[in-house]
DNA sequence: GTAATATGTTCTAAACAACAACAAATCATC
DNA sequence: GATGATTTGTTGTTGTTTAGAACATATTAC
């Protein structure tokens, strides 16, 4: 009698929408293709995706440009590149500078300005200086651009529906509406989301996981170690917007308490501060830290990695038993655990999840650098376009 | 320059294709409904779902009946009900019997029959026995119906693409081709999953789970604990179809070896058979086991069920941090221990994992009873049909 | 320089849902 | 018990969108 799910009918304009929406992407996530390629891709027809690069180009999100030299027989096909008119600021708060950056279609960071920090900021702190930073470069990307939105990558839980961060650990930041906040000082769309969620999407689309239908995507930071999973080739967010918490998963449950009232979490064993105080630097980049712990010669640090890497193959043998990905991506200082003890990882996750599962599944280090979080950021300020392109008009904002 | 995942172009008859399916399936779940509430629900034209159902209708695939006395104003609207014609066949090895079940749309079991086996069956030996029974269904069912297939509910890990068993681990089988082997014994498709998968779909699309799209469903048997993931509306089911072992998550750092090789698993700690030996019974059904649990006057019964609740947790906090699931499902004994220390599980699940995702999500036990896996075995076999109705062809099989 | 090949372009056809107008069947009211 | 209001089924027409065919164009191969 009651209808559960009310999923919905489809008429013309839909199959239009998706069309548009889809080579729309295409274009995007390849930076460029030749129209022929994107009628073999779609299967769609040659009259067809004429008319809808059309009217892409009308809308300015995309550019035809001159055919690619390419030595094959038959009429040369134009490229359809992404236009250079939409473009988001992606914004990252973080305790010791706000990053902001604009990006435009295709994943192109235009600019990024790293704002340094002497305290970790309030919500208020992070809301003025970010709209600061987004006023001076309104200015700058002020004339033939149009700006879709901010897209926020916070560390910590961002409810979905609302942007409302529930809880930043580290930024100390508790139940904060920061994109309401932030879209009342700037009078833009600011969509929220965790920040490994953001990489996650990042490298789905960019980077180490492009083309994988099924992933998931550790990442180590300062502040802890945050995830993202891609299943069936959609990011899997959960009802709230809370899913891929890998670095509260238990790995020992005889250990210590963690900041999250549980017991043995990931991240309560497997810490960047603990590699850096044995190489005894301090203000360490990822890079410094890579290299100090390549060095080799240490016992103590080589210790400390193969702990730490078997704490994290528990996480990822639960990881695989439960998601049967066919990659798992590493970021951060996970990507230098795994650079020092590849074969370690290799050998347990090969080993401890059903064989049926392990036997999929491959470990990677993340492909996107610094720009990862800019990107996946962006992408959510992007997302209405991709997903319905006519809703974009040139003018606005 | 490379495209990475090749989406596809949808043209009008995508449209048409996913419309009928929307309706096939709108009643299919609720089992019929007034054709009024599927213009509402869909957000169809009333013409336009007028010749939906009735191409449904001329296809044998729903009929229509006289509308309810409802009380309202207005002209009655026919109820669309799922049509007799099309059945599945249903079976589900096990070590002690084999069951095989005859389904019709809305899950409609129409026939079951338990076949108990003196030893447990062998992968020959599970295809004879399923051929017989299904041929003399096939004679009882023969006129008036239209054979879709047969879906396998296994107890292991089955490849999703081929229905190669990789592993079921309590009957011996490993990389057995069942499915292939029970096609070319009965001449009808066969598709194969894992038996938790399928009652998880079972359970999200008539059971405990109806209208959720962020569900985990955990099932307790006698030889073992396996599940499944509904995330975003979809059945996730990872590269190969192995998602959803949260019996090989770890809850034990330090507990005893697993027959998957592995240490801690959930399923090591948390044990129908140990329950059973403690109620003294033998040879108990879930009914029986469930009412000496409940008995409650056993106080080393009440330990034990409190030691294996807080196993359940762990494995559940690592599952509510990774996939923020509004509900989690508990079937077989697992429903049992529930039932016995709700108040524990229900503090523990809301307590142990990060508080946002606790916040949303709630325990409940399975809805649907001995028929599930028929059910959702069956769910299989109708899949290519509720996808696309105009492949139904009336004389088929 | 000509043929082969692949692709853009244009015009027409077919599929489909939406819409409008009307008919039918129920309830509410007097 | 008749009349009006309301909801829904039915029918014929319209608009949108992709598919397809025919032709034009630009490249390579020989």
């Amino acid at each position: 009698m009651s209808i559960p799910t009310a999923p919905d009918g489809r008429g013309n304009s839909d199959v239009r929408r998706h069309n548009l929406s889809l080579v729309l992407r295409l274009v995007h996530q390849s930076r460029g293709v030749p129209r022929s390629a994107l009628t073999r891709s779609t299967g769609l027809n040659r009259s067809t995706i004429a008319a809808l690069v059309g009217e892409l180009v009308e809308r300015e999100l995309l550019v035809e440009a001159e055919p690619d030299a390419s030595n094959q027989v038959g009429r040369p096909s134009p490229l359809a590149l992404p236009g250079p008119r939409p473009i988001a600021f992606a914004v990252n708060p973080e305790i010791d500078a706000i990053t902001v950056g604009v990006v435009g279609l295709g994943a192109t960071v235009l600019r990024r300005i790293r704002h340094p920090l002497a305290q970790s900021p309030s919500v208020s702190d992070a809301v003025i200086v970010t709209a600061q930073l987004i006023d001076q470069l309104r200015g700058e990307f002020g004339d033939g651009h149009t700006v879709l939105g901010i897209g926020a990558a916070i560390p910590g839980l961002v409810r979905a529906k609302d942007g409302v961060v529930r809880l930043a650990p580290h930024l100390h930041w508790i139940d904060e509406p920061f994109a309401a906040e932030l879209e009342a000082a700037t009078g833009l769309p600011v969509f929220a989301a965790n920040d490994a969620n953001l990489g996650t999407r990042a490298e789905s689309i960019f980077g180490a996981g492009r083309g994988v239908a099924d992933l998931i995507y550790l990442n180590g930071g300062a502040s802890g170690i945050g995830g993202g999973i891609i299943s069936g080739g959609r990011a899997l967010t959960g009802v709230e917007g809370y899913a891929g918490e890998f670095g509260h998963t238990v790995v020992a449950t005889a250990g210590a308490v963690c900041h999250c009232g549980a017991v043995g979490c990931l991240e309560t064993e497997v810490r960047r501060d603990r590699l850096v105080a044995l190489t005894g630097l301090t203000d360490v980049d990822s890079d410094e830290l890579e290299a100090a712990l390549l060095a080799g010669d240490r016992v103590d640090i080589r210790t400390e990695v193969l702990r730490q890497t078997d704490f994290l193959a528990v996480a990822l043998r639960n990881a695989v038993n439960i998601l049967n990905p066919s990659t798992i991506i590493l970021g951060g200082f996970l990507g230098s655990l795994y650079a020092v003890a590849p074969e370690q990882l290799d050998a347990l996750v090969a080993s401890q999840p059903l064989a049926a599962s392990a036997e999929a599944v491959s470990v990677v280090r993340s492909a996107l650098g610094v720009n990862r979080l800019m990107i996946g950021a962006a992408e959510l300020a992007f997302a209405s376009v991709l997903e319905d392109p006519s809703s974009f008009v040139i003018g606005e904002t």
